[in-house]
DNA sequence: TTAAGTGCAAACAGTTTGCATAGAA
DNA sequence: TTCTATGCAAACTGTTTGCACTTAA
């Protein structure tokens, strides 16, 4: 637990009480919060926060490679602070709800050289969508 | 060519000149336009055609499905016509470039039943990224 | 002590919407 | 003729920035 606090002070990163918070809130499996949702959790944890500082914070936490930014094609982008095991999503088209998976083979094998128009490829980005059991049934 | 305003056509979408020039601007293989760079195009062929109009046209055709809408994390959404050849995209982490690939096998494989999380999956969404051969060459 | 982080408010980009007018069928 | 699409401008959402103040190290 915490675990994405520990990464950040481990890098001798300067804590202060808004980063704390900002960590402590986005920490976690299977989350993926948007930068107003980090805010409004975070603000129950510390009222004073302010939302460009949020908004820096997880700006920050992505340069340093400790979050991945999820464009998930609605309106906000979200943050996912498990940046150091390597995963795909799982996202219900209907309410927006998102699991994170992890690959079976390697995606990257899944791209022949003829199809890669001379680009040097590192990294896949995988998205299912469909619906989640809640949506299924209703 | 021309393709999709065909198949506009075909679906009894009551044509205008505006959605005609949206079309047409948006149409061939690997285009990826953001709805400004739809709007900038379609104004040398049409001079008073609107912002609001070709957001508007750009939303339909993706309602209707004839258009895919590609978020690539960066600012604008882009406009992808080729909807009904499944592909996905490649793009240059540096310049944005796009470019369609096309699937080797079925990506829906690859995801084993337990980590469906129960979900009904039936959709995949490929994005490789890596450097094109003009921005690995810099 | 001092460089770095914070809050505020204002600026910004991308997109959507309300309403009167124009135009396709 | 009639119903839908258009243009304009204003509203909106998500995000970034400039600047004076505060604070961790």
């Amino acid at each position: 637990m915490s675990d994405l606090l520990e990464r950040l002070r481990g890098r001798g990163w300067r804590m202060t009480a808004q980063r704390r918070v900002v960590a402590e809130v986005l920490d976690g499996d299977h989350v993926h919060l948007t930068a107003d949702e980090v805010h409004a959790a975070a603000i129950a944890k510390l009222p004073e926060i302010s939302r460009a500082t949020v908004y820096n914070t997880l700006g920050e936490m992505v340069t340093l490679g400790e979050v991945i930014e999820v464009a998930t094609d609605g309106r906000a982008k979200r943050y996912d602070p498990n940046a150091h095991r390597p995963h795909h999503h799982l996202v219900c088209a209907r309410c927006g709800a998102i699991r994170d998976v992890h690959p079976t083979g390697n995606p990257l094998a899944d791209l022949p050289a003829q199809e890669r128009f001379g680009f040097s490829v590192s990294e896949v980005e995988v998205t299912y969508r469909g619906l989640c059991p809640h949506c299924a049934a209703a």
